[in-house]
DNA sequence: TCTTGACCTTCCAGTTACTGGAAACATTAA
DNA sequence: TTAATGTTTCCAGTAACTGGAAGGTCAAGA
């Protein structure tokens, strides 16, 4: 598997997964005799999970971090598990705020009767005019 | 209501709060005699929605075509609404793909029994050694 | 009134996490 | 064998902040 594969795999930029190697997030790949990076099932799973965590907006560090769970889950457990619990909490914060965002969105879809008809009460509520805040 | 009252309210640093008008994201504040920038409600709510939209990946770009919709909502509504509806299904998206990331960790959480002991179905599916991908 | 400390200003440089492009070597298909 | 495509390294550029210097402002207290 060379690097475009796993990057389709991964659904990573090549850039960006010679990118995660070269700073160490993942393991740095076998090379084939020319040179070529040879990719592997167990680092493209690796790609993949700190693709859907950075969209998220985990950090470099973060997924640093959460990748070694991976790695050290079976060592210092109860350490190991508490961070991961963290993480869950965060994660479960995220999805509270994002909802949020897409009721917003929703409520202004709705209240859109796509048409031209002037009156729009979000629009009243977020326009430029001075308001009670 | 000055920069770092805004800044507060906001949930994001005076010194965003001041780049996010400098390139025109949010409207430039008045300003004191003294030259001080004088934040009103509308503008922090702005400020908040951009935060949020920011915090789950939407680029200042996007962002600047999800502050639009308030201004435009009443004016060309249908496409508007059009533009409005593929950014909520982007968000649905972004919530399933944040679910699987939970369901991801829950299941590395779930599968450690936080003491010594060696045996993890997890760490076995994502151990180093090459596996059938 | 003066001063002290917190807050504000602009400007410019640095950081994080990529991302694009050049120059050169490798592989494959015709 | 040659053309197209894929890969390499290296270095420079970008997006979106972020920190720090140098200096002006404001409100409270001696």
């Amino acid at each position: 598997m060379n690097i475009s594969a796993a990057s389709k795999a991964a659904g990573i930029p090549s850039k960006t997964v010679r990118y995660y190697a070269d700073i160490g997030l993942v393991p740095a790949p076998f090379r084939s005799e020319s040179g070529y990076r040879i990719y592997d099932g167990s680092t493209v799973r690796k790609l993949v999970f700190v693709r859907r965590a950075r969209e998220f907006g985990f950090s470099i560090g973060d997924c640093r971090e959460l990748l070694d769970l991976y790695e050290d889950l079976n060592r210092s457990s109860a350490d190991v598990k508490r961070l991961a619990t963290k993480r869950l909490q965060e994660i479960a914060r995220k999805q509270r705020e994002l909802q949020l965002l897409h009721d917003e969105l929703a409520l202004l879809v709705d209240a859109c009767h796509g048409d031209h008809r002037p009156d729009c009460p979000i629009i009243d509520g977020l326009s430029d005019r001075p308001t009670d805040a």
